[in-house]
RNA sequence: GGAGGGGUGGGAGAGUGGCUAAAUCCAGCAGACUGUAAAUCUGCCCGCUUCGGCGUACGAUGGUUCGAAUCCAUCCCCCUCCA
């Protein structure tokens, strides 16, 4: 650990890499999966359980924490990690994904986004300036410009204006950040341009100007399809800086992690092992299972005997899907602990694959065992 | 023995002449979930079905009516109160 943010690929197989980030909070193995915390919290975790599953570093997010309980606050108490006990590294979206995702409750203008609040109906203004502002006072290791996501299908002219915006974005806000973030902290730029190779290459090149320490995809796995997804990374992973991380934005089930570390990828976030385990969805080596089937009622087996997750291994299929049925705060508990667990145990063996040069006899198996199509 | 109330799909419970194979909730079955407005949402849920329908259905039987879960008669069963 130097005190700054650094990252250092160790090994390649074909294109996909596997290394360290180094950040004053400690390093993050690449490739990596983080653990989507939008309100300070993992849902249905301890802080400590998710270190045990062997993440890194989590998310937080920008919209959210401003609304509540507040930037400010937060600050005051001594930054996100204190407040939430996460001593590790975060990184914090910029209410980007919001301007998608709560698109009736906000106006984009060139200044930036104004929301209403979901909660309570208030009205807000997210800047680039101000988001980066806010990831500051969270005291986010990595932070991230205020982007446009738009959804696919989109026409290419609606696509490259987007996309200029998102750059105009990422100059103002690496402004900012210079101005207002501290030593070993580092802001990514994102690059959009839908499914449109010329305006892909366009955003790279131009953030490669502005200068990041990172950079990330965006806009991508919001409908389009995991083949088309692919056809998105193989045009434009090439382009990208090979000596800073990549950061995949909201991906995804594990087959789409996989093609996409196989592509470049270093690193990736998703809500779905959290979500889907809340929902009684639990991944495993064999595919995804919905525990709430029938069929596991009478199955006193666990979801991996061999695991180190004692989520995984020391409780049956049986009681896990009579929880879910009882409607007891338990099973959404254990199945996002066990998805967790599964994610980054997915994340691991990609890395020692990668590190042994085997990553194709990984994909396959990987194939094999779960009957997935990775192009 | 007397007075009153009631029997509707697995459960609860609407419906009091046609728009009712019958609201709604629960249970049951299945599916979805990708930078988290999600402990959420969607579909199915009498039988058969080529998914357009067809056949049986609202305690039982018999009536009235063009038409009944809804009106009438009788019977069976349940509940409350009084003796």
């Amino acid at each position: 650990m130097s005190g700054e943010f650094s990252f250092t690929v160790a090994a390649t197989d074909g294109a996909a890499r596997s290394g360290v980030i180094d950040t004053p909070r400690g390093e993050i193995r690449t490739p990596a999966f983080m653990p989507v915390g939008t309100a300070g919290t993992v849902k249905a975790m301890f802080p400590e359980d998710v270190r045990a599953t062997g993440a890194d570093i989590i998310l937080g997010n920008t919209y959210h924490l401003m609304l509540r309980p507040g930037a400010e606050r937060v600050a005051s108490f001594g930054g996100l990690h204190k407040f939430m006990n996460w001593p590790r590294p975060i990184l914090t979206d910029s209410g980007g994904f919001q301007v998608m995702s709560l698109a009736q409750l906000r106006k984009l203008t060139e200044e930036g986004v104004s929301f209403r609040s979901h909660i309570d109906g208030s009205a807000h203004m997210l800047t680039p300036e101000r988001s980066i502002e806010i990831q500051c006072l969270l005291g986010a290791d990595i932070q991230m410009q205020l982007d446009e996501c738009p959804a696919m299908p989109i026409e290419h002219e609606k696509a490259a204006e987007s996309m200029r915006l998102s750059l105009r974005w990422a100059e103002r806000s690496r402004r900012v950040f210079e101005e207002k973030s501290k030593p070993g902290q580092a802001l990514f730029g994102i690059v959009q341009g839908a499914n449109y190779e010329d305006l892909r290459r366009e955003s790279v090149e131009k953030l490669l100007e502005i200068d990041f320490p990172g950079y990330s995809v965006g806009g991508l796995a919001v409908g389009e399809g995991r083949a088309e997804m692919f056809r998105v990374l193989d045009f434009t992973t090439p382009h990208m800086d090979a000596a800073k991380p990549r950061y995949l934005m909201g991906v995804g089930k594990p087959a789409d992690i996989v093609g996409a570390v196989a592509r470049g990828i270093d690193m990736f976030d998703c809500v779905l092992p959290t979500r889907a385990g809340r929902h009684g969805q639990a991944w495993t080596l064999e595919g995804p299972v919905t525990i709430t089937n029938a069929r596991f009622a009478t199955d006193e087996t666990p979801l991996d005997a061999a695991s180190q997750c004692p989520a995984s291994r020391d409780y049956s299929k049986a009681y896990l899907h009579h929880l879910f049925k009882a409607g007891e705060y338990l099973g959404p508990m254990l199945l996002t602990w066990h998805n967790l667990h599964y994610y980054q145990q997915l994340m691991a063996g990609l890395r020692a694959a990668i590190a042994a040069g085997t990553l194709d006899d990984f994909i396959s198996e990987f194939k094999r065992r779960t009957g997935e199509e990775i192009v």
